[in-house]
DNA sequence: GCGACAG
DNA sequence: ATCTTGTCGC
């Protein structure tokens, strides 16, 4: 399996927020640039990407795999180090997660097609979640793919896969409960940057034909637990 | 005022 | 996210 191992050097181009306070204030910024229609070419590798922590927090692991957008095969990764700089604090995940998950995605020759991001999009008290932040600060097109809710009501959905219910907050329309394998919870499917909401459900049905996480995530995810 | 709260 | 084994069920 390529791969590419960085040490914990990385940097951000500009200073990252260290307050809360701060942290709001870019999140008000970004959330204006974000795009949720259609704007993006032919997907011909995909990525996605993944953090985990050291046990005391201190250092942040982003791990990156790289696919074939037709195959679902892997082919290229990237897992690197730096520390953390920002809490954990609900409705500012993307503070803690992102810089390490642009550096990482940097590390790729070249740009993927598309961002599969473990998190909310634009299912988000303020639209701007994590798969938003990073799609913006790359540029990608980005979709979010989380496991739970954050904000947001629906209504009941089948039991099947394909089954899915809108995902509202403050009458709007924010994302998207979606069952992707028989009989398992359903994810929380909204968009990151450059994609609309049923492109997302599309995307997501064709990444995970079979286990409930889409493969690129399955992957990531196996990829940010093989340090050490 | 009280509970909920991505990873 | 992290601390963490076996076990029940499709």
């Amino acid at each position: 399996m390529p791969a590419v191992l960085a040490g914990m050097d990385g940097f951000v181009s500009e200073p990252w927020p260290t307050t809360e306070a701060e942290a709001r204030a870019v999140q008000e910024r970004l959330r204006r640039l974000v795009v949720t229609r259609d704007d993006f070419g032919p997907l011909r590798r995909i990525a996605a990407v993944d953090a985990h922590f050291s046990a005391d927090g201190s250092a942040t692991w982003a791990a990156v795999a790289e696919l074939d957008a037709d195959s679902l095969e892997l082919t290229r990764s990237v897992l690197l180090c730096q520390p953390t700089r920002f809490p954990y604090i609900p409705g500012l995940l993307s503070f803690r997660e992102a810089p390490a998950m642009v550096e990482a995605i940097g590390l790729l020759p070249e740009p993927p097609d598309l961002l599969v991001i473990d998190g909310q999009g634009t299912a988000h008290p303020r639209r701007f979640g994590l798969a938003c932040h990073v799609g913006v600060l790359t540029g990608l097109p980005a979709i979010g793919v989380a496991k739970s809710r954050l904000v947001g009501r629906y209504e009941d959905l089948g039991e099947t896969r394909g089954s899915r219910a809108l995902l509202w907050h403050r009458r709007e329309v924010i994302g998207a409960a979606l069952r992707t394998r028989d009989g398992t919870n359903p994810l929380f499917v909204s968009p990151g940057h450059r994609v609309g909401l049923e492109t997302c459900i599309q995307l997501v049905l064709r990444f995970a034909p079979r286990w409930r996480l889409p493969e690129p995530i399955r992957l990531a995810d196996a990829l940010s637990r093989m340090h050490g």
